[in-house]
RNA sequence: GGGCUGGUAGCUCAAUGGUAGAGCAGCAUCCUUUUAAGUUGUUGGUUCUGGGUUCGAAUCCCAGCCAGCCCA
């Protein structure tokens, strides 16, 4: 497809552990407790050392003492009743203490007053507090939890009330550690912001900055959408292989990688288009696949090795019915998902609308209008190389005409197309797999979906003559005739129903959707150069 | 791949080539409705790594590693 490319390199991302400085520091009593902690892994040194200022060393202490008095937090569990965002619903305004919760999450902020506490816990719903007084939960049991730590997992159990200030809290009456934090939690107040802790250690960043938090759950929210979206229009869900003989589909360099038992290489796919067609062949008439794709390209604010990808495909119906399908799905996205069908775009300072009717251009005209030459499409090679220099594009010697063409619509029309915008008929060498429009076979029945400046959906009528996917395809595959994919070929000898073709690049949708400055923003675990040292 | 910028305490950041600091958290102390809670005191450093210049380097130079931005 049309569709652009990903990224990288193969690094394996181990799990990393930053700072080695684990055990040495030496277990000498700090507090009082002198116990006999002789298991305490490391060295025993007489020396008098000082771990107060050793986190790490502080908590595992901490942890030594409970198990010396019989309470290991590992082997805890607790039951809860509700998530933090439901308990706070089930609060009946104005009837403190009527409701019981238990609950359960990370503790994100501690205030000790002495004899009470204010603390707040994080779960998937996001922070409850809880309020926690000696004389309620008993001498022992405060005491334990004045030594809790910040990062700590605990349950508790008690009732909602409303505080002066009128937060609905827990008020506690019995709560359980169920995971021991050993590791100091970053700064509350400004967060994780080292951009290369935030991608490697992204648990973190979820802990303490709540617009990733709140950002990437918003991606779930978005594919939830789409696969119910298009579920309820009687589309099928299928997983077609990511290992392939022939990396085909889309124009983009794939990574290999090597079976033992087969003893044969593989590619990792670049697209899903040419399984997805031979769905449509075998009589499934509506499916996608919402799937991970992998282009050994370079990394970018908008590339990452791999991406995922929505491809859909609908029999009987064309590159005309999937504009429907695309603007039903993004504007009730919109409606659903983010409440509004207008988005800021922050690098234009655009408000995107999805709601209103989306512009339609033919690219022809686009170029036509950007180049101010009427007669674009019949000039010479030189006139044309000359009329995108003046654009201040640089020109290779070696392009073909409508790559000419084509950086011009790339690098001088697509940035500005932040309003939706369907791009149609493009110039037939874009793309080996649609079918030529009727009354002009020097562009193809496709659009090209732009909103704020990237291309977010490339569509097409299906290209289904096999003789004329095969001509198409040797004409791009030159001398790399081996590149094509001879089983698709004979599917499409079997005869595949007219259909229209899409494929949504997930991550710039959300991109786009959620504010973001990044793809690695959209990316749980982004990739990144292997942090292992040598 | 090229250019630019950055890497200092657990985190966020300071520091003319001259003893490496602050806030948060940590440790200790007071406080039973707090909202970045507050109070008093206090600990904590392989300044990314390796070379070099210098009487002296977080700072200047060279190389490398990692990251971000821009470009190809």
């Amino acid at each position: 497809m049309i569709e652009t490319s990903r990224v990288v390199t193969a690094g394996q991302g181990g799990p990393l552990r930053r700072g080695a400085q684990g055990g040495g520091g030496g277990a000498k009593s700090i507090c009082a407790t002198p116990s006999r902690m002789a298991i305490s892994s490391g060295s025993m040194s007489d020396t008098h050392s000082d771990i107060s200022h050793d986190q790490h060393a502080v908590r595992r202490q901490k942890l030594v003492e409970m198990r010396a008095a019989g309470t290991d937090p590992f082997r805890a569990s607790f039951a809860t009743t509700h998530f933090s965002g439901e308990a706070i619903k089930t609060y009946v305004e104005g009837q403190d203490n009527a409701v019981t919760v238990a609950v359960a999450g990370r503790l994100v902020t501690m205030r000790d007053m002495g004899k009470s506490q204010f603390v707040k816990i994080l779960d998937q719903q996001g922070q409850i507090q809880l309020y926690v007084k000696k004389d309620v939960i008993g001498d022992d049991a405060y005491a334990a939890f004045k030594k809790l730590d910040l990062g700590d997992i605990v349950g508790a159990k008690g009732t909602l009330f409303k505080t002066k200030t009128g937060e609905i809290t827990v008020r506690v009456d019995t709560y359980t550690l169920v995971s021991k934090a050993l590791r100091p939690l970053p700064e509350k107040w400004h967060g994780l912001s080292d951009p290369e802790q935030v991608y490697r250690q992204r648990y973190l960043d979820l802990i303490v900055n709540e617009e990733s938090r709140k950002r990437l759950m918003l991606r779930s929210r978005i594919v939830s959408h789409i696969r119910r979206f298009l579920e309820d229009q009687k589309f099928i869900e299928v997983e077609t292989p990511i290992l392939e003989s022939t990396a085909g589909g889309a124009a983009a360099r794939p990574f290999v990688t090597h079976h033992n038992a087969l003893n044969a290489d593989f590619f990792l796919r670049i697209a899903t288009e040419l399984r997805l067609k031979r769905l449509l062949v075998g009589g499934y008439d509506r499916v996608f696949e919402i799937g991970r794709i992998f282009r050994n390209e370079g990394v970018s604010r908008k590339h990452n090795p791999e991406f995922t990808m929505l491809e859909v495909y609908q029999a009987y119906s064309d590159y005309r019915g999937m504009m429907v399908l695309i603007k039903d799905l993004l504007t009730t996205l919109c409606l659903d998902v983010l409440g509004t069908s207008e988005i800021k775009h922050a690098p234009s300072g655009q408000v995107i609308n999805f709601g209103g009717p989306w512009r339609e251009v033919k690219y022809k005209d686009l170029i036509r209008e950007t180049t101010g030459d009427a007669g674009w499409f019949e000039r010479s090679k030189a006139d044309k190389t000359a009329g995108a220099e003046k654009l201040g594009l640089s020109i290779h010697p070696g392009w073909e005409e409508f790559e000419i063409t084509n950086e011009i619509f790339s690098k001088k029309i697509e940035p500005n197309l932040i309003q939706p915008t369907f791009v149609t008929h493009l110039p037939k060498e874009l793309c080996p797999l649609a079918k030529l429009t009727p009354d002009d076979p020097t562009t193809l029945d496709v659009f090209e979906l732009c909103i704020g400046g990237m291309e977010v959906a490339p569509a097409y009528s299906e290209q289904n003559d096999p003789d004329v996917q095969r001509a198409m395809f040797e004409a791009q595959a030159g001398e790399e005739k081996q590149n094509i994919d001879q089983d698709f070929l004979l599917a499409l000898e079997h005869g595949m129903p007219p259909a229209g073709g899409m494929g949504v690049g997930i991550d710039r949708l959300c991109i786009l959707l959620t504010g973001a400055e990044s793809i690695r923003d959209v990316i749980l675990f982004p990739q990144l150069r292997s942090a292992d040292k040598p």
